[in-house]
DNA sequence: AGGAACCCTTGATCCAGATCAGGGCAGGGA
DNA sequence: TCCCTGCCCTGATCTGGATCAAGGGTTCCT
């Protein structure tokens, strides 16, 4: 469910993906048809946690993994909206698009988000890989069996719907309300939150995707996120450890400056 | 559901509410049991569209209809979440505050939408009524037993849900993207295609709210929004009536310069 | 090794919209 | 009737972040 902002995607370093070509397929083939579905990484997340074991090899025979390159398209805003796709690993930008170019991001998804449930025919968002991507796809039709044969699917979408919907608003409020620092000091520590500690204790971020894609995120131009960040180091709240890593030194500092309440 | 922009507002005007107390509260009193639900203005809308007629007894007397002046709160950010809410008339706001004050209205909700569904225990939001209204009120639990017998309501809820995710999605684009003078035509095309145009044929839209209101939903002073309508209207494409109504003389004018997409 | 294409960062300047200030008008109460 | 209060509009000024410009680092390709 495209939590605005997540960060289990640590993941990602520790896996070199090295895929030949732009996209490769890997549906029914090599396993077996109960066996995809049942040890995958993310059985226990997102849609997939609803679905009881008896439903797995029928989801496995209609769904299929995709493995994606970085900076790949997985949806295109406006584009028939026939499939659905669960993110099994890495990160994707969800974004729309003004005539004129302009972009604005409305999300990363990373494992267990489900990625192109529309509400008409269209998909209403593009989404694209920012780091190599694992996903899973599955015909919307699919979809709509299965929630009405198992009310605790439907439940479940309703629930992750909810919690989207949750985080919007939260970023309406940040995007409506706050200045560029506290919009920062929010996203690092709602990324904070998703991620573990590292070993001296200090909360941690991990940022795969370009800053500017950060910045259209948080409706700033990478210049001033850069420049926000500095501040931010200057201050001691933060360490940028590496160009996609950043230690939260002082949280509670962020904390006092994102203005709280988000 | 809280559709970000919505007018059919329009019969507010025509129904002039005349109440004694800040709140009076109409159950199954002098309507029977069965008639009050049966005979509801919004039977066939939001939610309960998707009820079958005979759930309308308990239903009934599950709910209560409360009638409020304008100004009042209905649901408190942060409070426990125990009753949803359907707004039978007038029109409400809906705003996060952060500790400093600062407001952003995340929408107004009007006939049909639903009011006060929440994640976790606690309102996300604060509801307030911009004019006089009308509201359905009925216990949260009472929302969950009729969703696990009725997977119709439940897939209504989501239905709703999903639209207004999607909305939120727009609100973020605008926040994120567009200038004011974007914003402002963006707003009043998306509320001109919720209502009715004037007997000549132009589109109009109806604006019962403050424009103090109108600018925290778009991210805007109201001394911005002020001129970003004087310079709308000095171009030919509105015209002001009254302080709440405004027509639109040229929608195309107006597409063109909300940048469309939205 | 060389270099091309990205990013990221920093500095200088600009501008859209915020802020500050003041005045007009409509509705409501004494 | 008159005053008071709240809302709206308009003008003047300010400023946070955008825009313009440029330099340096890294990765990948040749």
């Amino acid at each position: 469910m495209t939590f605005s902002v997540a960060a289990t995607a640590e993941s990602i370093a520790a896996v070199p993906v090295s895929i030949p070509a732009p996209a490769v397929v890997s549906g029914s083939s090599a396993a077996t048809e109960k066996g995809r579905c049942a040890g995958c990484s993310v059985r226990s997340k997102g849609l997939c946690a609803a679905l009881p074991a008896e439903e797995l090899p029928e989801l496995s025979a209609a769904s299929r993994t995709i493995n994606l390159l970085s900076s790949t398209p997985v949806v295109l805003e406006g584009a028939e909206a026939d499939s659905v796709f669960t993110v099994v690993s890495g990160m994707l930008k969800l974004y729309k698009t003004l005539p004129d170019g302009r972009q604005q991001i409305t999300g990363f998804a990373t494992a267990g988000d489900v990625i192109g449930l529309a509400v008409g025919e269209a998909y209403a968002y593009t989404a694209e890989t920012v780091t190599a991507s694992t996903v899973c796809r599955a015909p919307r039709s699919a979809l709509h069996r299965l929630m009405e044969r198992r009310p605790a699917v439907q439940a479940r979408l309703l629930a992750m719907t909810s919690v989207e919907l949750s985080a919007a608003q939260d970023q309406i409020l940040l995007l409506g309300c706050k200045t560029a620092v506290e919009r920062v000091a929010s996203f690092l520590l709602a990324l904070s939150r998703r991620s573990r500690p590292l070993p001296d204790g200090c909360p941690s971020v991990f940022l795969p995707m370009p800053k500017v894609d950060i910045g259209a995120y948080l409706g700033l131009r990478p210049e001033t996120l850069s420049r926000v960040l500095r501040k931010l180091e200057d201050a001691g709240a933060i360490t940028r450890l590496t160009n996609d890593r950043i230690r939260l030194d002082d949280a509670a500092a962020l904390e006092a400056t994102a203005t709280l309440a988000a």
